[in-house]
RNA sequence: GGGGGGUUAGCUCAGCGGUAGAGCUCCUGUUUUACAAGCAGGUGGUCGCAGGUUCGAUCCCUGCACCCCCCACCA
């Protein structure tokens, strides 16, 4: 055991919890406990009921970000919940290669050292990534060791290490046997800043404002030629026929006709194609650039045109564009637009379309013909729309499966192969004489011929490709680990919607096909974090970051905070005051606990006694206490972590607080013994409680407290999170201090209308307006209370005189006396709280009086409003007599 | 082009058939020995607009307006 991390200097009473709540003297302590008692690691025996999930791995690079930290707290919320329920609880961490987005910020940093990565050759840079990766990796380790994660560091991974990159050879294999993954010459998605090739979702459409050129065609034999239409012209250089569809008038005189390509002064044919061709669009003429459209290619395909690339890899125009070889292709595109004005060949009109980014650098995106690797996607798709159809797999919120399944639906194959040099490099090998042979070993020599060397692929596999086997390659899949089969399939897998796509996806997929079985059963999608309603960005100079976050309010206040802006939409609004406000919470705990504390020390105080009596107070403040424990686990089991945060608020800070410790405050100093012992019992039972509920979402200051309460250190993380007990509920006691504290916010209420100080003694009367109600009774019990907290010289249990300040709360009629005088000072809020009350029951009666109403509503909700308009003439009874 | 979400108090957001809630802000009072980072009280809302269903609509339906997001081979 280690020692208590308690701090022997600056105590006061309270057993030793500081007056000043510091965050920071603890938070670091109570980490490192955890960690050294293994806390974080699954107990118990193989097989007995346990939780599992996986982290999204962060890019090992990055840093730790308002929304991970959103994303960690939500999973250590669910970790430490059911770790304290009994569960044996798993949660994998790990990193992320994240190969483009990784080799761009290293590109980024040798530029500033004037270095370009191809001075440096493919090994020194990658030497030089991994050398970073290192100390990157210290980074995120230690952020999220500082916002509390109890994650199982024992079985840290990172997407490249060996066993992992032996799961992607072993998957890539063998969805390459079972003629799933292919390699082919297509026109595909082109960065020409990053240099590669990317994947339909890395490409990020947006609305531009551009031109619709039209261009002219000499056709021979038709006068006019041919208009076609095109919002790139530069790739006219590429093309190799114009299109026109088999059934259009308009455009039948072109049929079998041969076009002159303007400017490059090549011959094309004209080709029909119903599939390119849109009759309704344009012209109805299309030109066909099969290198660079990917509709073209297929065209291509289809009618055995050739392929002209016109625009390289770089994004300049290559040796086949004629004159403008090596112009930048928006260039070109200028002065091709130029010289087609020239000539009198172009008219142009202002257009709007949709134009390809790089998800990574905004380049704009260049449809390429070239040679990739891809993996057929509809035979892994169609298993994986059935796992979550049946249930198998729960999205949370619901909704997100209508987006999941009309994207796996629709979904195109997948373009795997990246021209990078960070990442997995594919297991495909050339021999000299041209076989190719992908296995899992390194190929010694050609298995087809013999040949040697062998030349592996120089491309790297896009990330989420062995993202896709996280959940399994964590546990050493494809061996058949010990972890493996205790801990695979995991259960909750926790991430934002914008990766639904790129990762959940192919998880569910990846998962089905390879072990069989869903990866996951409960997906939840949370939303994006937005800093008080605006999107996060560093121009607006609105970005919190977590970690001077946890430095201003501590962990727990950010946790707390990121908890109670939990929402089921598609942002998480987080605001700065609500840190303070979650510090203030935390603070108020803290004094709430020195207070509590301060009353059991000197007493044993061990447990509430069987048998003995316990007040109204008491049984209320249990009740209250059963009922936010059993609401707690209900909004956890749902995932509403702003509502169980939220009742846990409200019982600490307004029943707890401000309701029971006022309400005993009297007790523990003026009441008997035994009384006494009593009390203090429940106000225990109430703290170790609270302290239990709160340490998901506040595992630090709650662990901190626990250790002075029971001199247990460290061990609130595996106490038992309170569940509720139905016996506890107690409608009477919720009902009788209910009402009491109702009556004494309206006699505080008097006091303000007729500036009686809040201090001063006053007659009060209290008449339920019934004798045999229960109320009539039980109110007489808090006779103590009422007269403490009210601030009462007398209470008399009867209707209040006239000269008293009336009304009626609760069905209970309540005076305060008053000078007369004084009454004028609140006649302007007598006569509008009067007028309301008269808004409302004319209301209310026009509605009784209604004969459907009457007939077709429940007969409860009748019965209020019966109720209703009773209480609230006696109301207007009780308020005017107040007139002056 | 298709789909999804949003519009509730000055701000950020809950609620989603029985005439509205929280936190922050604001105003007033209060240094009551756990906490002034507190306590007590209060101000503030025709719940985007128009119809419909219903005894009853912020909540369900239809349409409209504005905002946000996603998907789409929109020459």
């Amino acid at each position: 055991m280690p020692e208590s991390p308690g701090s022997a200097a600056g105590e006061d009473s309270g057993r030793g919890l500081p007056k000043n709540f510091e965050p920071a003297s603890f938070e670091g302590r109570w980490y490192a406990v955890w960690e050294a008692e293994g806390r974080f690691q699954p107990e118990g025996p193989p097989g007995s009921p346990r939780f599992v999930m996986v982290i999204p791995p962060p890019n090992v690079t990055g840093k730790l970000h308002i929304g991970h930290a959103y994303g960690r707290t939500v999973e250590d919320i669910l970790a430490r919940w059911k770790r304290m329920s009994g569960l044996r609880v798993l949660w994998v961490p790990g990193t992320d290669h994240a190969g483009i987005a990784t080799q761009m910020v290293m590109e980024r940093q040798l530029a500033k050292q004037g270095i370009d990565r191809r001075d440096l050759g493919r090994e020194k840079f990658i030497e030089r990534v991994w050398a970073w990766k290192a100390e990157a990796k210290d980074t995120i380790q230690s952020q999220m060791k500082r916002l509390g994660c109890s994650l199982d560091w024992t079985r840290e991974r990172f997407t490249l290490d060996s066993d992992l990159s032996r799961a992607v050879r072993h998957a890539f294999v063998r969805l390459y046997e079972e003629g799933l993954i292919y390699r082919g010459r297509y026109v595909v998605n082109w960065c020409p800043r990053c240099e590669t090739a990317v994947s339909d979702l890395e490409v990020i459409h947006r609305e531009t404002e551009g031109a619709l050129y039209k261009i002219r065609y000499d056709v021979t034999g038709v006068a006019g030629g041919a208009m076609v239409a095109t919002t790139r012209p530069e790739t006219m250089l590429g093309d190799t026929a114009l299109a026109i569809h088999p059934d259009d008038p308009r455009t039948s005189r072109l049929k079998g006709r041969t076009a002159m390509l303007p400017i490059a002064g090549r011959e094309i044919p004209v080709i029909e194609d119903a599939i390119l061709v849109n009759r309704e669009f344009g012209t109805g003429i299309v030109k066909v650039t099969p290198a660079h459209d990917a509709n073209d290619f297929a065209t291509g395909q289809r009618h055995g045109l050739p392929s002209v690339v016109v625009i390289g890899p770089d994004g300049k125009m290559t040796t086949a564009a004629g004159e403008y070889a090596g112009l930048d292709r928006f260039d070109a595109r200028k002065q091709i637009v130029a010289r087609l004005t020239e000539e009198n060949r172009l008219t142009s009109e202002p257009y709007r379309n949709s134009v390809g980014h790089c998800q990574r650098c905004d380049t704009v995106i260049e449809p390429y013909l070239s040679t990739q690797w891809f993996v057929k996607i509809a035979p892994l798709a169609e298993p994986a729309i059935r796992a979550v159809r049946t249930g198998d797999i729960r999205f949370v919120p619901e909704s997100w499966s209508k987006t999941y399944f009309s994207w796996m639906e629709n979904i195109h194959d997948w373009c795997i192969s990246r021209q990078l040099w960070w990442g997995h490099r594919i297991p495909a090998f050339t021999c000299p004489n041209g076989h190719v042979t992908v296995s899992e070993q390194d190929p010694p020599s050609c298995p087809t011929c013999g040949a040697a060397p062998l030349e592996q692929d120089p491309d790297v596999l896009d990330t989420w490709f062995s993202s896709q086997l996280w959940p399994f390659s964590v546990f050493g899949w494809p061996e058949e680990t010990r972890d493996l089969a205790d801990f695979y399939p995991t259960d909750v897998l926790v991430t934002g919607y914008d990766i639904l796509f790129f990762w959940v996806a192919r998880m569910i997929m990846a998962g089905l096909h390879f072990t069989g079985r869903a990866p996951f059963s409960t997906v939840h999608l949370h939303g994006l974090v937005r800093i008080g309603g605006e999107k996060m960005s560093k121009t607006r100079g609105n970005v919190i970051d977590p970690l001077e976050a946890i430095s201003e309010f501590g962990a727990d206040a950010v946790r707390f905070t990121l908890a109670s802006a939990a929402s089921s939409g598609a942002t998480v609004s987080v605001e700065r005051n609500r840190m303070t406000g979650s510090r203030g919470f935390a603070t108020k705990l803290w004094n709430a606990a020195r207070f509590t504390l301060a009353q059991l020390d000197g007493g044993p105080a061990a447990e509430i006694l069987a048998g003995r009596s316990l007040s109204l107070a008491d049984r209320w403040i249990l009740s209250r206490l059963s009922a936010t424990s059993t609401a707690v686990n209900g909004h956890l089991e749902e995932f509403r972590f702003d509502e169980a945060a939220g009742a846990i608020y409200a019982f600490v800070w307004h029943d707890l607080c401000d309701g029971y410790l006022e309400m005993v405050k009297p007790v523990l100093r003026d009441a008997g013994d035994r009384d006494r012992e009593t009390a203090r019992g429940v106000l225990r039972r109430c703290l170790l409680d609270s302290l239990a509920l709160l340490h998901p979402f506040m595992p630090f200051i709650t662990e901190e407290i626990w250790d002075k309460a029971t001199g247990r250190p460290g061990t609130l993380i595996v106490a038992p999170f309170p569940k509720g007990e139905a016996a506890a509920g107690d409608a009477a006691a919720e009902m009788t201090i209910g009402a009491m504290r109702e009556i004494l916010t309206r006699i505080r209420n008097f006091r303000g209308e007729r500036g009686v100080s809040p201090t001063e003694p006053v007659a009060l009367w209290i008449a339920p307006d019934s004798p045999d109600e229960p109320l009539a009774t039980s109110l007489r019990d808090v006779e103590p209370l009422l007269r403490q907290l009210g601030r009462a010289a007398s209470i008399s249990f009867e209707a209040p005189p006239d000269s008293a300040a009336k009304d009626v709360v609760a069905g209970v009629s309540i005076g305060m006396q008053v000078e007369k005088p004084a009454a004028v000072k609140s006649a302007d809020r007598v006569e509008k709280d009067l007028a309301a009350i008269d808004d409302e029951i004319t209301g209310l009666s026009a509605k009784l009086r209604n004969p459907s109403y009457v007939e077709k509503a429940p007969a409860a909700v009748v019965e209020k409003t019966r109720r209703r308009l009773v209480e609230l003439e006696e109301r207007r009874a009780a308020l005017s007599a107040d007139m002056p």
